[in-house]
DNA sequence: ATTATATGTTTTCACTGTAAAGATAGGGGA
DNA sequence: TCCCCTATCTTTACAGTGAAAACATATAAT
C-alpha cells in the first residue's frame, strides 16, 4: 500500500506526462537541450523509466512532434476560417485566396511562438523516427495546404502550388529562426511582402 | 630527429588538414556524425589536438561553415555569369533575371550536392559559433544575392526580393532535404516551376 | 646550450542514449 | 488467501560526446 505523502513506484500516467513534459521542455529550452534525460527528469522519474513506453528517443520526439503537427493543422485551419469569417460578402475565389493568406500568417506565427517544435517537426534530428504515427500527422498538414492551394491554383496545379507556398513561408521561417533576416529589415512587413509575393507567384 | 618510418610528434598543416578532414566528413556522412572526435580521428591526431587550432568544436565547424560560403557564392557566380554569356543579346533587364534564375539553379544544385556543408551552413547546429569569419562569409553571400534580386526588382526592393527568392530556394531545398517533397512529384520539373513563381512573384 | 613556447598526448569529468539486471507493485488463477 | 507472473520503475554499466587539465615533445629564441 503506497503512503499517500511520497510518490508511489509506479507512476500510472508516464507516457502521457513524459510527452507533456517534453512539449514543456521544447517551450523552455533549445532543442538540442531536450534529451531523454532531461524530459525524465521533468517527469521526475529514472532516466530509464521513458523505454517502456517508447523504445527509443527517437520514438519520443516523434509522438512529440506528431502532437505538434495536430497543432499545428489546427492552428491553420482555425485561423482560415476565422479570416473568411471576419470578411463577409467574398467570392469563391477570394475566399480560397483570404484563405491561403491567412494560413501563411499562422504559419510563421506558429514557427515563430513554437521555434524549438517548429525546428522538431520541420528539422531533421538524426535520432528522429519517422513513426506511422509521426508520418500520418504530417502528411495531413501536407493535404490541408495542398487543398488550400488547390483552391487557388485549381485542382491540377495543386500540389505544385502548395509546394511552392510552403517553400516561401518555411524558407522564410527557417531564415528567421537561423537568424539570416537581417535585423534592420521591418519584420511584420517583411512577412506581408513575402506572402504578397507568393501568392502572386502561384495565381495562374 | 624524427625517424622518417613513423609520423613526428609535430604534424605541421594540423589546422589545414582538420579543415580539410572536416570536409571530408561532412561528404560522407550525415552531419550529427561529424564530431570533433571524428575529425580528429580522420587527420590521425588525438581527440584533444584541435583544441590548440580551434578553441572548441563550434569554432572549427564555423571555419568549415565560412568555407561552404565561398564555395556557395562561387558557384552561384559562375553559373550567372555562364548563362548570360551563353545567351547573347540579352536587354539589362532579360540579363537580370538570367543570372537571377541562374543562381536559383545552382543554389538547388549545391544544397543538393552538398547536402551536410549546406544544413551546416544555414541550419542551426547548437554548437556553432558565429566567428567574424563565418559572419564575412554568410554576409557576402547575402549581398550577392542582394545585388542579383535589386538587379531584377530595382535597388529600392532589393533586400525584400532577395530575401524572397531567398526563402523561395532555400525552403524547397530544406524541404527536399528532410524528405518532405512527395516522391511523386517529378523533381526537376518542380525545381523549374519554383524559380518561375519565385521570379514571378517578385518582378514588379 | 638552455630556456620558452607551440603543439602534441593522456587522463579526467560531466553529459548523452541504450541495454541489462534488480526492485516493486498489481492482477489472475490455484 | 496465497503465489506467481507481468508490467513498470530504478540502478548500474557501457560506449560515445565536448571540454578541461596535466603532461610530453619538438621547434624557436635567447
Amino acid at each position: 500500500m503506497p503512503n499517500a505523502s511520497q510518490k508511489p513506484y509506479h507512476h500510472g500516467q508516464l507516457r502521457e506526462q513524459l510527452l507533456n513534459a517534453g512539449e514543456l521542455a521544447l517551450g523552455e529550452m533549445a532543442i538540442e537541450q531536450v534529451t531523454l534525460r532531461e524530459i525524465a527528469r521533468r517527469a521526475g522519474v529514472s532516466h530509464a523509466a521513458p523505454k517502456h513506453h517508447f523504445p527509443s528517443l527517437g520514438h519520443l520526439l516523434a509522438e512529440i512532434s506528431a502532437r505538434g503537427y495536430q497543432r499545428f493543422v489546427k492552428a491553420l485551419d482555425e485561423a482560415a476560417t476565422a479570416a473568411i469569417d471576419q470578411q463577409a460578402g467574398l467570392t469563391p475565389d477570394q475566399q480560397a485566396e483570404t484563405r491561403l493568406l491567412a494560413m501563411g500568417r499562422a504559419y510563421l506565427r506558429f514557427a515563430e511562438s513554437n521555434a524549438a517544435a517548429y525546428q522538431l517537426m520541420f528539422g531533421q534530428r538524426v535520432n528522429m523516427v519517422m513513426t506511422p504515427n509521426l508520418i500520418g500527422a504530417s502528411y495531413s498538414a501536407w493535404a490541408q495546404i495542398v487543398a488550400a492551394a488547390g483552391a487557388v491554383v485549381g485542382s491540377n496545379h495543386a500540389e505544385a502550388g502548395a509546394l511552392h507556398a510552403w517553400s516561401c513561408v518555411h524558407g522564410l521561417a527557417t531564415l528567421k529562426l537561423a537568424g539570416r533576416v537581417p535585423p534592420d529589415l521591418p519584420w511584420h512587413h517583411i512577412e506581408e511582402q513575402t506572402l504578397q509575393m507568393m501568392m502572386k507567384g502561384i495565381k495562374p
